[in-house]
DNA sequence: CAATTCACG
DNA sequence: GACGTACGTGAATTGG
C-alpha cells in the first residue's frame, strides 16, 4: 500500500489511489436474491409485505461487506427481461418461469437496502447484469486496477484473467484460470467457444446436439476457437460427429452470440461513484427499522455492544492474489511518525492483525517486549517497547518509550470500528490488560485459534504454525530459532530487532492471512453462531477467571504435605518388608518383575513393550486375592501422586497474591471442551478422604464463600433428549433417581424392588453406553463374564431402541461425513472413522458415539459462563466466577450476596438450552471447594 | 522422549 | 474367526 486514506477526509476529496490499489468488487446481485428467497422461510413485515428475500439479501451484503475490503464496490442487477439477445434468439432464457409472487413487490425494497448500505447499485434497461459487470470489469481491468467478482454463475467465468477473479458467494472460493480449466476443460479465454459448442440448457442456448463440454474442450483445444473448427469440420474423423457439426454450425455460432458477454454495455454510472463508503449510520439503521431487522439491527450497534462490527472497506493491495505477497521484509517502528502513520492505516483498513511478544509463556507473568500490527497480507511491522541489550558490550537498542506508544495505540485497540485479529486473543487480551503493561483493552476482536477450532476440532492442532503451513503453505520462523533452546535460550527482550521484526512481524502477517483464509469459512461451513455467540465470548470470561485465580491455604498444603510425607516412609519401608529387600515402589518395571517373576504370581504381560502391567486395576486383583504388598503398594502409589502432583504442584504454582492462576486452553479437546494446564484445576481430587483433605485448601477470601453449581446428570439428559426416550424424559420429569428407573426397566423389578446392586449395574451401563462400550468393556468393570454383560446391554436395547438406533445413526453419520454434529450443531470431525484396522475404526465409533454428549455437555456449560457475568451484573452481584470443571462452575461469592447468587446461577444455568428433558443445577456453598459441594 | 500410571469429569 | 476392549483430558515419574 503506497496511499493511506487519511481519517476525515471527505469521499471525494481523497486523493486518487494508484492504479495498483485500485480494487473493485462487483457482485452479482440477482444471485443473492435468488439464493436469499429460496433459502429462507416466508417473512412479513407488520404491514404484510413479504421480506424474505430482503432480509436474506441485506444479511447476506452485511456479511460480506464485513467480510472484504476494496477500494470500490458496486452490486449490479438484472433490469428487464428483454434484452438484446432476445432479437438474435427469441428462445434464449423463454422458458424462465416468471418470478415467484411473493418475490416481486421485494426488487424494490432489495434496492433500497443495496442503498442503505451505502453500496452503488447498477442496472440498466435491456442489459443482463452480466454484461453490465463484463463492462464494468473490462473497464476497471483496462485502468490498472484488479476486479473480483462475487457470483457463481458460469457465464461469467469467461471474464477471468490475471487481474480479475470470480468469488464463489456460497464457498467463499477464489476462481481464477486453474477452476476455470477444472470446469471448462480450457482458459478463461476459450470458455465461449466451449460454451458456443455445448450450449446450456437452463438458458436455452441450443448448441450442437451430443456435443458436451467434454468433447467441446477437445474441440476447441485442437482447433483454437470455433469458427476454426467450423471451417475444417470436414477433416473430423468420427462421422457422426463431422456431420453433425456441419448441420448445426449456424446454432453453435447463434450460441457464441448468446454467450458472449457485451464488453461495450454503457456504463450507466461512473466507476468513481463506486468508491467504498461507510454507510450513513441513520439511514441504514432507519431502513433496518422499518423492515423489523432485529438481528441485524443488534449486529450493527444496536444491540448488546459485544462485538458488532463493520470494517470500512477500502484497500487490500493483495486480495485477489493474497499468496502473491511475500512473507517480510517488515517494518520496525522505532519513531513516534511511523507509529501514528501505521496507526492511521489500520484505522482506514479497518482490520487489523495484533501481535504481542513478552518475556514469559505465561500470561500473568508476561511483561511487553513489543507489538505488532498487520494491516494488509505482507504488510506488518513490529513495534519493540521493551528490548534490552543482549549483553554489557551492545548498545541499548533504539526504540520507543513504552508509555508513549502505549498510549498512541489504546485508542485503536478500543476502536470499535476497528476489528483487532488476533491468534489465541487470551494470552495477549491478558498480556495487555496488565496495569504494568498499560492496562490495555481490546475490542472488537476476533480469534484465528477460535476460528480454526469452530471449524475443524478434532482435524488437527491449531497452533499458529500448524495452520499456516496447513492453509498458506508457509513455514514461518520458530520462536526457538530466534530465542535459541535449553540453556542457551535467551529473553525475546535480547533478541536482536532485526530478528525480532523477522519473527514477530510475520507472526501477525500470517493471523491476517488466516483470518482472510478462514473467517468466510464459518459461514459457509455454518460455524458462525457457534463461533460469534460461544467461543468468541468465552474469551474475555476465561482471561477473567484466570486473572482472578483461586485462593489456596498453602499452610494447610504444608501441613497436609508433612503428614503424607511420614505415611509414605512408613508404605515404603513396609513394601521392602514384604519383599525382602530394598526398592523403588514408583518403580512400575521392578515392582512387576517383583510380583509376576520373583513372586511367582499370574498376571501376565500387557502392553506392546512386553512390561508387566502393574496398574491399579491389577493390583486391586491382587490385593482381593489377598496379597499384602498389592495392597501396600495401592496405598503408597495414592499418598506419592497426591503430594507430588497436588501438595507440591499446588505450592509451586501459587503466586504472590495467595491464589493460583491456570490456564484454560480452548482449543485442545476434540470434543469442545476446556483443558486446564499449569497447574491443572480440573483434576483436583476429591473421591477419597485425602483427596479431600487437599479440596479443603482451596478457600474463598474472608467474607467470602466458594460456591459450586454443577449440572446433574447432563450426559445422560442429552441422551434422554437426543434418543428421545418417553421413559427417561419421564424420569428426568419427575426427577426421579435415573439409575433406579433404568434398572427397574431393564431387570423388569418393581420400582421399589430395585436393590443396590441393581442401581449400582444400571449406573455403570448407563454411563458405558455413553462411551460406547462393548459386552467385554461392561462385564470387567462389573466384575461378571461377557456373555452375562451380553445379556445385560441386550436387555438395555430391547428396553430402549430409540438408544440402539442413536448410536447406529452417529457412526453412519461418521462415516458418510467424517465428522458427527453435537446436539447445538458443532461439528466433531472423527479420525480414523475410515481405517481398514478395526481396533481403530472400532476406536473410532466410540469417539463418534462419545462426542455428541460430551460436546454437547461442553455447550451447555460455555453458553452458561458467557451469561453468567452479565446476569450477576445486572442483579447487582460481585461474585466472581473462578473455575470451570466440565459440568461445574466455581464462584467467589460475599458473604451477603449467597442466595441471591445461587438463584441467579441455578436460573441462568438451567435455561441456556432447551432440551426434551428439564436441565438441573444444583448449588452448595461453603468455607472451601470440599464443603460447597 | 516414550511409556506408565493416575487425578478429574 | 480374530482383533482388542469405555470417552475426554494433564502431570509426574521412570528409564532408555
Amino acid at each position: 500500500m503506497t496511499t493511506t486514506p487519511i481519517e476525515g477526509v471527505a469521499e471525494a476529496s481523497r486523493p486518487a489511489l494508484p492504479a495498483e490499489d485500485r480494487h473493485l468488487i462487483l457482485v452479482d446481485g440477482s444471485g443473492y436474491i435468488f439464493r436469499a428467497y429460496h433459502a429462507l422461510p416466508p417473512m412479513t413485515r407488520p404491514d404484510g409485505t413479504p421480506v424474505n428475500a430482503v432480509f436474506g439479501f441485506a444479511q447476506m451484503l452485511e456479511k460480506f461487506l464485513s467480510q472484504h475490503v476494496a477500494s470500490h464496490i458496486a452490486v449490479v442487477f438484472d433490469s428487464a427481461r428483454e434484452t438484446f439477445r432476445n432479437a438474435i434468439y427469441p428462445a434464449y432464457k423463454a422458458h424462465r418461469p416468471e418470478p415467484p409472487e411473493e418475490l416481486v413487490p421485494q426488487f424494490a425494497l432489495i434496492r433500497d437496502a443495496t442503498d442503505a448500505f451505502g453500496v452503488c447499485r447498477v442496472e440498466l434497461p435491456g442489459f443482463e447484469a452480466d454484461d453490465l459487470i463484463a463492462s464494468y470489469a473490462r473497464e476497471f481491468e483496462a485502468e490498472g486496477g484488479r476486479v473480483t467478482i462475487v457470483s457463481s454463475d458460469k457465464d461469467l467465468m469467461q471474464l477471468i484473467r490475471d487481474r480479475v477473479i470470480m468469488l464463489d458467494p456460497i464457498k467463499q472460493k477464489p476462481i481464477r484460470a486453474p477452476e476455470v480449466m477444472e470446469k471448462f476443460g480450457v482458459a478463461p479465454e476459450k470458455v465461449v467457444e466451449v460454451q458456443a459448442l455445448a450450449g446450456d440448457a437452463t438458458d436455452n442456448v441450443p448448441g450442437v446436439p451430443g456435443i458436451g463440454i467434454k468433447t467441446a474442450a477437445q474441440l476447441i483445444t485442437e482447433y483454437g476457437d470455433l469458427e476454426t473448427l467450423l471451417a475444417r469440420a470436414g477433416e473430423i474423423k468420427q462421422p457422426k460427429r463431422r456431420e453433425v457439426l456441419q448441420t448445426h454450425a449456424e446454432a453453435a455460432r447463434i450460441s457464441r452470440k448468446l454467450v458472449q458477454l457485451d464488453v461495450n454495455a454503457p456504463l450507466p454510472c461512473p466507476v468513481e461513484d463506486m468508491r467504498a463508503r461507510a454507510p450513513e449510520p441513520a439511514r441504514l439503521l432507519a431502513f433496518l427499522r422499518e423492515n423489523n431487522f432485529r438481528s441485524l439491527l443488534a449486529r450493527l450497534g444496536e444491540g448488546d455492544g459485544g462485538a458488532p462490527h463493520r470494517p470500512r472497506p477500502v484497500v487490500d493491495t493483495a486480495e485477489a492474489s493474497p499468496e502473491a505477497a511475500p512473507f517480510g521484509p517488515y517494518t520496525t517502528i522505532t519513531d513516534r511518525a511511523t507509529l501514528d502513520a501505521w496507526i492511521v492505516e489500520a484505522r482506514a483498513a479497518g482490520v487489523v492483525a495484533l501481535d504481542t511478544e513478552t518475556t514469559s509463556l505465561d500470561a500473568l507473568a508476561a511483561r511487553l517486549v513489543g507489538i505488532c500490527l498487520a494491516t494488509a497480507p505482507g504488510r506488518a511491522a513490529y513495534i519493540p517497547l521493551g528490548h534490552a541489550p543482549a549483553d554489557m558490550l551492545t548498545e541499548m537498542p533504539a526504540q520507543l518509550p513504552q508509555a508513549e506508544a502505549v498510549e498512541a495505540l489504546r485508542p485503536l485497540l478500543a476502536d470499535p470500528g476497528v476489528l483487532k485479529v488476533l491468534h489465541n486473543a487470551k494470552y495477549d487480551v491478558e498480556v495487555l490488560a496488565n496495569p504494568a503493561n498499560g492496562g490495555l483493552t481490546v475490542a472488537p476482536l476476533d480469534d484465528t485459534m477460535m476460528i480454526s477450532y469452530a471449524l475443524e476440532a478434532g482435524l488437527h492442532g491449531h497452533g499458529m504454525d500448524e495452520l499456516s503451513q496447513l492453509h498458506l503453505g508457509h513455514k514461518p520462523i520458530s520462536f526457538d530459532e530466534v530465542t535459541g533452546t535449553g540453556r542457551a535460550r535467551i529473553s525475546f527482550a535480547q533478541v536482536p530487532l532485526d530478528r525480532a521484526t523477522a519473527y514477530a512481524a510475520e507472526d501477525a502477517d500470517v493471523t491476517l492471512r488466516l483470518w482472510h483464509a478462514l473467517r468466510p469459512r464459518l459461514r459457509a461451513e455454518k460455524a458462525l453462531a457457534l463461533y460469534e455467540q460461544v467461543e468468541r465470548r468465552m474469551i474475555p470470561v476465561l482471561a477473567a477467571m484466570e486473572t482472578a485465580g483461586i485462593k489456596v491455604d498453602g499452610a494447610e498444603l504444608a501441613r497436609i504435605g508433612q503428614d503424607f510425607a511420614e505415611r509414605l516412609v512408613v508404605l515404603e519401608a513396609e513394601c521392602h518388608r514384604l519383599v525382602g529387600r530394598p526398592f523403588n515402589v514408583g518403580s512400575p518395571k521392578q515392582l512387576g518383575e517383583i510380583l509376576f517373576q520373583e513372586m511367582g504370581l499370574k498376571g501376565g504381560k500387557k502392553g506392546k513393550t512386553g512390561a508387566y502391567s502393574t496398574d491399579a486395576s491389577v493390583l486391586e486383583e491382587l490385593a482381593a486375592q489377598g496379597v499384602e504388598l498389592a495392597r501396600t503398594v495401592l496405598d503408597w502409589r495414592q499418598l506419592a501422586k497426591l503430594k507430588s502432583t497436588y501438595v507440591e504442584g499446588l505450592a509451586a504454582a501459587l503466586a504472590a497474591d495467595g491464589r493460583v492462576h491456570t490456564d484454560f486452553s480452548m482449543a485442545i479437546t476434540s470434543t469442545g471442551r476446556l483443558s486446564s494446564t499449569e497447574p491443572n484445576l480440573q483434576n483436583i481430587p476429591i473421591r477419597t478422604e485425602e483427596g479431600v483433605r487437599i479440596r479443603r485448601a482451596f478457600v474463598a477470601e474472608p467474607g467470602h464463600v466458594l460456591m459450586s453449581a454443577d449440572y446433574s446428570q447432563i450426559e445422560l439428559r442429552l441422551l434422554a433428549h437426543l434418543a428421545d426416550v418417553p421413559t427417561l424424559r419421564e424420569a428426568f420429569a419427575n426427577g426421579e433417581d435415573i439409575h433406579s428407573r433404568t434398572a427397574a426397566e431393564i431387570f423388569h423389578l418393581e420400582p421399589g424392588k430395585v436393590d443396590k446392586e441393581a442401581r449400582r449395574r444400571a449406573k455403570t451401563i448407563n454411563f458405558g453406553i455413553i462411551y460406547g462400550m462393548s459386552a467385554f468393556g461392561l462385564g470387567a468393570r462389573l466384575g461378571i463374564g461377557p456373555g452375562e454383560a451380553r445379556g445385560i446391554i441386550d436387555a438395555y436395547f430391547a428396553q430402549y431402541p430409540g438408544i440402539r438406533a442413536e448410536m447406529e445413526r452417529l457412526k453412519d453419520e461418521a462415516r458418510i461425513h467424517g465428522h458427527v454434529l453435537s446436539p447445538f450443531g458443532r461439528r466433531l470431525w472423527i479420525a480414523d472413522i475410515k481405517s481398514k484396522d478395526p481396533v481403530r475404526r472400532g476406536g473410532a465409533e466410540r469417539q463418534a458415539i462419545n462426542a455428541p454428549f460430551q460436546g454437547g455437555a461442553a455447550e451447555v456449560i460455555k453458553r452458561a459462563m458467557v451469561r453468567v457475568p452479565q446476569a450477576l451484573r445486572d442483579a447487582g452481584l460481585s461474585a466472581r466466577m473462578l473455575l470451570q470443571v466440565h459440568d461445574e462452575l466455581v464462584l467467589e461469592v460475599p458473604e451477603a450476596e449467597v442466595d441471591a447468587t445461587a438463584a441467579t446461577l441455578k436460573s441462568v444455568m438451567e435455561s441456556v438450552a432447551q432440551l426434551r428433558v428439564p436441565l438441573l443445577v444444583e448449588v452448595g456453598h461453603g468455607r472451601s471447594w470440599a464443603e460447597a459441594h
